[in-house]
DNA sequence: TCCCAGGGCATCA
DNA sequence: TGATGCCATGGG
């Protein structure tokens, strides 16, 4: 087959070593494979079926098609969702101006220089992980994942290996309570998944709809109205699918135990503290989660 | 055994 | 609106 890759440059600054660190963080995840200079991902444009790896420099992203000749829809189709997923176009001085300013934070620009927020484009995906990882630890929740992906999702075949793209929400909302109890999601985590399914199916949320809202508060509310998403989880998918900038998951032990590590908090309770870091950081609440969870490694 | 983990809901005042 | 109890299950 004819050797079918393209380049995508990056904005300074960009840390291939960060982004494959945040990557492969020393959790398992089933929907990427990640290489010492490049992941591995599969991708489903209408009805082709992609594999892809992704080799990660400083200067530029390219991504390389290791199976069929894919379409020019589909290749366009590739490259936005790799944009999005490295966050390849921010600028990120302001932020760190941002960081230099705390006393507490002030080390974040030069050691994780060039870290981007690693999202989640796909928002079925990013709402089912939110929703099977809450309250529990993140291996086990690794582990359901990668259950769920296996059963459910279609896969490319690669010299013998199988790579998997995530469950779309029609097959989802198709799914028996008891079938996902058998992966050990609880009760309430299969319910949860299955009415988030069947809303992304039924087109009551889509990332267009969730962008045609007026502003931030209303594209919470709209999420929040579903049972099982709460504060947290809403907050969580729009940074992670949308890019939403001024999240903020309100609760996250992750979070809490970070800002208790810079000492910006005594205690868990201790929200005026919270408020008040958030409120110098004005339009990068989402960056600032996002490297104070890098933070715990 | 106990506490925690990238929460959410129902209930109650 | 905020506090409390419960759900659920592996990991340390």
């Amino acid at each position: 087959m004819k050797d079918i890759s393209i380049d995508l440059p990056v904005k300074a600054v960009f840390s291939a070593k960060e982004c494959l660190w945040f990557l492969n963080r020393g959790f398992d995840d089933c929907i990427y494979t990640v290489y010492p200079d490049k992941v591995r991902r599969a991708f489903q444009y209408k009805d082709e079926l992609m594999l892809t790896d992704i080799y990660i420099t400083t200067k530029c992203l390219r991504i390389s098609w290791l199976t069929s000749e894919p379409s020019s829809q589909a290749i366009d189709y590739v490259k936005t969702f790799v944009v999005n997923w490295f966050d390849m176009n921010k600028d990120l001085q302001l932020f760190y101006n941002k960081l230099s300013q705390n006393t507490a934070l002030a080390y974040m620009p030069s050691s994780y220089l060039g870290l981007r927020f690693v999202g989640m484009p796909d928002i079925f995906e990013a709402l089912s992980w939110a929703i099977i990882g809450q309250q529990i630890n993140l291996t086990f929740a690794y582990k359901m994942k990668r259950r769920l992906v296996e059963r459910y999702g279609t896969s490319v075949k690669y010299e013998n290996e199988k790579y998997y793209l995530f469950p779309s929400p029609e097959t989802i909302a198709l799914a028996k309570i008891d079938d996902l109890r058998g992966m050990q999601l609880s009760h309430k985590k299969a319910e949860y998944l299955i009415t988030a399914a069947k809303a992304i199916a039924a087109g009551e949320i889509s990332k267009k709809i969730l962008l045609e809202q007026p502003d931030f508060p209303s594209r919470i509310k709209l999420l929040t109205n579903f049972k099982g998403i709460g504060r947290w989880t809403a907050n969580y998918v729009l940074m992670k699918s949308l890019k939403e900038p001024s999240c903020i998951p309100h609760g996250d032990a992750g979070l809490i135990k970070a800002l208790i590590n810079h000492s910006i908090l005594k205690e868990k309770n201790d929200l005026s503290a919270m408020n008040d870091l958030f409120d110098n950081f004005k339009g990068w609440e989402s960056y600032l989660v996002f490297y104070l969870w890098r933070s715990l490694a």
